[in-house]
DNA sequence: GCCGTTTTCGGCCCGACTGTTTTCAGTCG
């Protein structure tokens, strides 16, 4: 039987806490499962693996009884509890439980009462008007029911979420025009977007202002805004033309920094907070921090100030996702996180030659503006498979050029190199002696993605395995949008990786950001040096680099675990064809 | 079910909203 992978792990004690929530166990049970399914979601480590070394109960929330479920499911596939608990609730009643608006209550109560164990039955229920005559249900819950069945029949999708690249303009924009207001004071974008996550559900923005009815009117009015759908003294709701939710909460100024606090989130990161404050006698809401001693409540004009008042350190907010910050900011262990400004070079790009839009040349002057020193020019290889592909022929004339370009620019390093295509075999598209004449190669998989988690693992250490393959392009091949990760043991990859001294890239194209943040964290704690590559297909395209920063810091990444940090003869010297010639 | 700068037992985040209620339960973020 193969290893669960984190994400069954989770996905199994996710299921196990809905079926004991139905079956009525304490909360503080069901919770636990669900912090468990989080802390294992969240592990950059093999789960399995560390059960099997007996260090499992390391991570926060997995205990004595977890250790033995873990411990179930890699022997028989399957937790006990589970099945017996599958037996006596049907599959449909979970689906009952999660529709929004019900919960495990209402849904056991329809179970019990109208043996409801299906969305169907649930329907029929109530176009019955059967629901009306339960203790705690009436006409209103009925209405939003059937409401609600008829959204998800048209698979109505619950709240989409937006692409931090489309929904970080726009809120920057928002409030760049707020601030710009005379009667604003601060102004500043909260929520997952201010955590720079892959996506976003809406905009939130906290504000200060000397007239707050004048700040809501600005926002009201701005021109990008299609509609108002609530507004009052304290703040206002509108939509944008693009379809994006704005939520703007102007607050008293000694207040703005517990608002913010609270509003920046994330969800685990405050409950943390919170659970942390409770055993010093502290009580943290949006309004204040309450000292139970002297029955106080302290206001916060900063953000610094609330953590100031739990005895912390400010923390960023890409940190505050609860996967470990309170602790290190407990032990004043905080990484120094990486900035963009620490970046001195790009080592993935494309020009003309393959599907990019601008010549080497421009691009080498476009990042050259912005003052990176090295940059690698690596276009498709010989069977990209998209009608861009370059010959040995076109690479080895590309070599000759690169190197004329370097001779007339002095302030950059141009690298010649590839992205080349790492072959179903784990084999590449260029012969070695070509490769060994480029300055880097980034070796990426564009094709084959159905294969089984093993062979597609094989396939790609085979490449890391690779003497003159200095580096891995977006090792799982995600599109955050369209695209689920190909199966891919990152774990086995991480570790061939530390082993050869290669490379991998978090590729900062936003619908990609590949690898993950979790990945990327567990690359760097087991020695291997990350990049942070833009994949530009444009010269405006290396803009883009910042989403890659943002991957990198919600990794916890310092600039030292960044290869790209580094002046070029470091840099040069850290290639895996350098390290061999020596 | 987890966990300990009070605790190995007895606690376990905070507030808003909705709809049902006549003081509250359930759900949500």
């Amino acid at each position: 039987m193969s290893t669960k992978t984190n994400a069954e792990i989770a996905a199994a004690f996710d299921e196990l806490g809905d079926l004991y929530e139905l079956d009525g166990a304490v909360s503080y049970r069901v919770i636990a499962y669900r912090t468990a399914a989080k802390a294992v979601r969240d592990a950059s480590v093999s789960v399995m693996a560390l059960t099997r070394d007996g260090r499992v109960t390391e991570l926060p929330g997995i205990g004595k009884t977890l250790e033995e479920k873990l411990h179930a499911l890699d022997e028989t596939g399957d937790i006990p509890a589970a099945q017996k608990l599958r037996a006596k609730f049907p599959a449909g009643l979970i689906a009952v439980m999660h529709l929004p608006g019900f919960g495990p209550k209402r849904a056991r109560l329809l179970y019990d009462e109208l043996q409801v164990d299906s969305l169907e039955k649930l329907r029929e229920a109530a176009e019955a008007g059967q629901i009306r005559t339960l203790r705690g249900f009436g006409a209103k819950v009925e209405e939003n029911l059937l409401r609600v069945l008829a959204d998800h029949d048209e698979g109505g999708s619950p709240a989409p979420r937006i692409l931090l690249s489309r929904a970080l303009p726009v809120a920057e924009q928002i409030a760049g025009a707020l601030r710009d207001h005379p009667a604003a004071d601060r102004v500043e974008i909260a929520g997952s977007l201010r955590r720079l996550g892959d996506t976003a559900k809406d905009i939130d923005i906290i504000a200060t202002a000397s007239d707050p009815a004048a700040l809501i009117d600005r926002l009201r009015e701005l021109e990008l805004v299609e509609s108002v759908h609530a507004s009052g003294d304290a703040g206002a709701r509108v939509v944008t033309h693009s379809g994006m939710k704005v939520d703007l909460k102007v607050v008293a100024p000694d207040q703005f920094g517990n608002v913010l606090q609270h509003f920046t989130g994330g969800k685990a990161h405050n409950v943390q907070l919170r659970e942390w404050a409770v055993r010093r006698g502290l009580h943290i809401s949006e309004y204040g921090v309450l000292d139970d001693e002297t029955g106080e409540t302290t206001r916060c004009a900063t953000e610094e100030g609330v953590y100031e008042r739990l005895g912390l350190p400010w923390i960023a907010p890409e940190l505050r996702e609860g996967r470990g910050e309170l602790e290190a900011a407990l032990k004043g262990e905080l990484p120094r996180l990486v900035e963009l400004s620490d970046i001195r070079g790009d080592l993935h790009c494309h020009t003309t030659l393959s599907d990019g839009r601008q010549t080497a040349e421009q691009m080498a002057e476009a990042a050259l503006a912005r003052g990176y020193e090295y940059l690698a020019i690596t276009d498709h290889s010989a069977s990209h498979g998209f009608g861009d592909h370059v010959t040995a022929e076109a690479l080895e004339q590309r070599i000759e050029e690169i190197a004329a370009l370097n001779a007339s620019l002095d302030a950059i390093q141009l690298l010649a190199g590839t992205e080349v295509n790492i072959l179903p075999d784990g084999s590449l598209d260029y012969p070695d002696e070509l490769l060994a004449r480029l300055d880097w190669v980034i070796a990426s998989v564009h094709t084959s993605f159905g294969m089984d988690e093993a062979t597609m693992t094989d396939r790609m250490i085979r490449a890391i395995e690779h003497p003159y393959v200095d580096a891995i392009g977006h090792p799982t091949g995600r599109k955050i949008e369209t695209r689920p990760p190909y199966a891919i043991d990152m774990t086995r990859v991480i570790a061939a990786a530390a082993r050869t001294g290669t490379m991998i890239e978090i590729n900062a194209a936003p619908d990609r950001r590949d690898m993950n943040e979790i990945h990327a964290r567990a690359a760097a704690a087991a020695g291997v040096k990350v990049l942070i590559d833009s994949d530009a297909h444009s010269a405006r395209n290396f803009e883009l680099l910042r989403y890659g920063i943002a991957t990198a810091r919600r990794a916890w990444l310092t600039p030292e675990q960044v290869a790209n940090t580094r002046p070029w003869p470091e840099f040069a010297a850290l290639r895996k064809r350098s390290k061999g010639a020596q």
